[in-house]
DNA sequence: GTCAAATGTTCCAGCGCTGTCATTTCGCGA
DNA sequence: TCGCGAAATGACAGCGCTGGAACATTTGAC
């Protein structure tokens, strides 16, 4: 059997209030009792008992993953978890995935989350950190949250990076290596990556005063398959472009693929570079010019925003983590110029 | 407020301990007044408190998945838990994720764990699946596991597929294009995916009446450097394979690189299959040809199966899922025969 | 119709901790 | 040295649920 707090208590001679006290990091004890409490708590090899806890503080130390059920290949969020576990390690905190639907009804879906779980705080991965009606549950009830690269303006707390100048900083790229025409493949609509993505393009274009030309971007949804179509259609345009910047890797792949069934060689015929740095970016060939995304550490920075927040008022800020652009095999100079 | 036991058992006209029957799905409860229970807890919608019922019942109702670290792009341990969390849905039981690296020493990691969460029940996926300490003191702790794939035979309960016959299935597959000098890149030792994925590949040869060539295997790790490494090797023998079957898909996809470095086409000159089918093989160019590893199946099964055997005398068996070889663009008959 | 066995129900204590509030101790100025 | 207010400490109830024992009711055999 586990020692109890009232073992440790009898062992450093005080009372379990006290025992208590020092646990939880309150004030009003006295360093030297404190120390010789902490020393008995190592000696017994105490470990509170979190469903005593729980219960008796009426307090869950759990902090809820909000992310849309991944098809497959979800590297983002399995780094995410990874960043959002490291961040709880240290703390009396414990993360509890929940991946749903953004097709069901959302804020059902929250409501029954926490009614069963009660999680103190809540960590919400796009599609669901831009669905406002869901925010809005969540500080009705008065549950703390913290979004990743969320676009709505009213998030409580956001972590992302500037992916409008890293997608910039890509198609600089690709100006400085003498491309002119240069193709975009679009995010899907409503997600805060396709316009920062896209405004970011514009961006580097306008800095290189280079005219916008509507038929080079097309649409996309982050999948595969639209990038197959996405790329199609760039390489029929009468000019095709030299270029193609696609809104994420897998729609890189993708124009890859199809680069290769018309017989152009990457980065030879055509430079094409993606963005977010999975896993798939190096074991491609060419290797893909990509920016990466620093998921571990937007995880990371959530729970521990989120944790500062709980129990203080709702603070609204944006937290930007750096990011990296990873030039690599598939961006070289054009082969005309 | 929520609801709680007592609101529902006069809500019902019961006592609290025939609610708490109802919960538990004890017998000894009328049919009739069940019924009307069942009724009063969704009028309520009542939820039982989990801290509360964990306190009073000296239960965790945890499942614990153990893994290691993931380094990058760690597909199958991500859809292993989209499995785990699945199957968790509807039962009383929450899984807590516990990636370590497998350096640390893993007996003490688990009695850190164990005293933390006391999780009723362990998955354990390779390598830490392998490690006979480790079962061994879950074993002393009276803690149910089930293993995923694991090579060690006193397992308590391990959920795979037979990574044999399908390893034999792509490689008799590549024998019916027609090669006969078919190069194996080995998974890492100590691993069993290592062993039975070569021996897959011992028995289609035998099957063929090939002979068995030790210069067509070379190590690996499973690893891309290690896959580019293996490649090398092979190609540079004095009579190179005609195909390559790589001990996972990142090694194929550095098989296709060190290919395209010499000019080799894929599949026109070299044939190139993996195995897992993770998400960049459908990324790649061309698609890859490769088992695909049931991991949601496989986290599922592996829940219900532990879940199933709390409270219940220890039993060992190995339960098999369902693969399925996906013939893609990566294989084709050879060019000269 | 009777009685014992079987089935179903109620009562009560207590899981291990925290919150409230009463009590003790301390530090400091007179 | 004493007295006082503030800081430190402790006693106790109770969080919501489950387990076991005691009690009540039903069932079935004769």
């Amino acid at each position: 059997m586990p020692a109890r707090i009232e073992d440790v208590a009898t062992h450093a001679g005080a009372s379990i209030k006290t025992v208590s006290r020092v646990l939880n990091g309150l004030p009003s004890v006295r360093p030297k009792l404190r120390a010789r409490i902490e020393a008995s708590i190592r000696a017994l090899n105490y470990i509170p008992n979190p469903s005593a806890r729980s219960l008796a503080g009426n307090r869950s130390y759990l902090i809820a993953l909000l992310y849309d059920n991944p098809t497959a290949g979800s590297n983002y969020i399995m780094e995410l978890i990874v960043g959002v576990l490291m961040a709880c390690k240290n703390t009396p905190y414990h993360a509890v995935l929940h991946p749903f639907e953004s097709s069901d009804d959302p804020v059902a879906a929250i409501d029954g989350f926490v009614a069963r779980h009660r999680p103190e705080a809540v960590i919400l991965v796009p599609p669901h950190a831009n669905n406002v009606e869901l925010l809005q549950r969540l500080d009705q009830l008065d549950i703390r949250y913290s979004t990743i690269s969320s676009k709505s303006g009213r998030t409580c707390l956001d972590v992302g990076f500037d992916e409008r100048k890293a997608a910039a900083e890509i198609v600089r790229h690709l100006v400085e290596l003498g491309h002119r025409r240069i193709g975009h493949i679009t995010g899907l609509k409503g997600h805060g990556a396709r316009t920062w993505r896209l405004n970011g393009y514009r961006d580097a274009l306008h800095d290189a005063g280079i005219d916008f030309d509507a038929s080079l971007v097309v649409e996309g949804d982050f999948t595969f398959a639209s990038g197959i179509a996405g790329a199609k259609q760039l390489l029929d345009l009468p000019k095709a472009p030299t270029a193609i910047f696609a809104g994420n890797d897998d729609m890189a792949c993708a124009t890859v693929r199809e680069a290769y069934e018309r017989k152009l060689s990457v980065p030879g015929d055509l430079s094409v570079c993606g963005f977010d740095d999975t896993p798939a970016a190096l074991l491609m060939s060419p290797e893909l010019t990509t920016a990466h995304q620093p998921c571990r550490a937007m995880g990371r920075l959530a729970v521990e925003h989120v944790l500062n927040s709980i129990g203080s008022p709702v603070i609204r800020k944006k937290v930007q983590v750096p990011y990296r652009v990873q030039q690599r095999d598939s961006t070289a100079e054009p082969k005309s110029r």
